[in-house]
DNA sequence: GGTCGAAAAAGTGTCAACACTTTTGCCGGA
DNA sequence: TCCGGCAAAAGTGTTGACACTTTTTCGACC
């Protein structure tokens, strides 16, 4: 359950509120009470508060002064947002790796690749955590790895594995990473974009058939 | 000096280090103190953990457990891979507006910008700010508008009102409105690039020539 | 004189109690 | 019966004190 030991106390409450957010135990769009969270957690309020605090740095929970904290909808509308945001910063990732990642790391990437598709293995996303640790640059990888990643995992979690289009992304990917070997940063940032862009299209889709969001079951109570 | 009636404690706290940052009465590197900070404003040390944490978040201040925190070293290398970010997301902001804005919008826009030609005035970022409110994607808005221009704007304050290019600017922003009136998504996207990726080209410059940083006077007492 | 180690100092992490704000539920009046 | 206001309850905001970690300093030993 711990990622691994973590030093702080912070750090552990903020981890158990993610989990309980993509468990359900916390339901999406719920209230997040912090004395409730505090003595299920037998911990006291500070870091609950500061727990919450960055949660919600991270878009994962809503609040403003004074008023119940509550979890982020995460209704598709916002999921077709997040996407759009990826499609430019993937995009930029890939394009910055593309001409910074030496011919020894774009290898063995290659090669990893070609292991966890023989494996059948999900690590497609990994492949975009690759990229953006190759892009070397810090801000688009921790805001990709860091922060959307977050709520992509809870959305991925509460929506049922979401578009399922396994052998798309798998020759997508693999696309992406022949553009790169060839150096054509150009190539690369078009065929990610059009990537992401086929997953954002196919969530509008389900936006149009699939009226009521994913939310959580009911109003409940965090304790 | 605040903004509006902040109702609550920690915001103003969060202002008043954030404007510390900008005057240079914390230098960019140097360390961030909570106790002598709650002494300095006179409040308890809860309330500036929060602030702290909260402009960790927006990556004004680095730190790590148990380790004393210190404000971003915004170095030319920083701003360098903050431009690449902008790049890419003002991108997706303008073929976003370009899509969604009204004719109504887009003209007041308009007018609003030559009006501000016509005074001479630096609104220059305004219009950046305009166009991520007309996306209608929140989350562009407020990764552009809520905590990369913090650190543009700690960069400018610190650095010597950094490229200076107004004129190009000028004619720069209205080839692009030009382009979303045209309702020409793609131009505007790529003009808009073109135009951020010409200041990130100035600050390479600048980072093959100017050496040294610009960083803080020197390790100082924040009290 | 230099170096290793222990104690003190500085600074961050955590806690429990108190103050303030918002919401909820009740009561009286129209 | 419905509406407005008041009081209790729930929940967040703030505080000062205590515990833990890191750094610095001082002294003994080599």
């Amino acid at each position: 359950m711990p990622e691994r030991e973590q030093s702080t106390l912070v750090d552990r409450v903020t981890s158990k509120i993610f989990e309980m957010l993509l468990s359900g135990e916390i339901p999406l769009g719920g209230p997040v009470n912090e004395a409730a969270l505090a003595e299920l957690l037998s911990v006291s309020r500070g870091p609950v508060r500061e727990a919450v605090k960055q949660l919600q740095g991270r878009g994962l929970v809503v609040k403003e002064p004074y008023l119940k904290a509550r979890a982020v909808a995460l209704t598709v509308p916002d999921m077709v947002e997040i996407f759009q945001l990826r499609e430019a910063v993937e995009g930029m990732s890939v394009r910055l790796a593309t001409q910074r990642m030496s011919d020894a790391e774009l290898d063995d990437l290659l090669a990893a690749f070609s292991d966890a598709k023989q494996r059948g293995d999900g690590v497609a996303l990994d492949v975009h955590v690759r990229i953006a640790e190759g892009s070397g640059n810090a801000r688009v990888r921790a805001l990709l790895c860091d922060e959307l990643y977050y709520l992509l995992r809870l959305y991925r979690a509460r929506s049922g594995k979401a578009p399922g289009r396994r052998e798309d992304a798998f020759a997508e990917h693999w696309q992406i990473l022949r553009a790169m070997k060839a150096r054509d940063a150009d190539l690369a940032e078009s065929l990610m974009r059009t990537h992401i862009g086929r997953a954002t299209q196919s969530l509008q889709a389900l936006l149009e058939t699939e009226a009521p969001p994913l939310g959580g079951t009911e109003e409940r109570k965090t304790g």
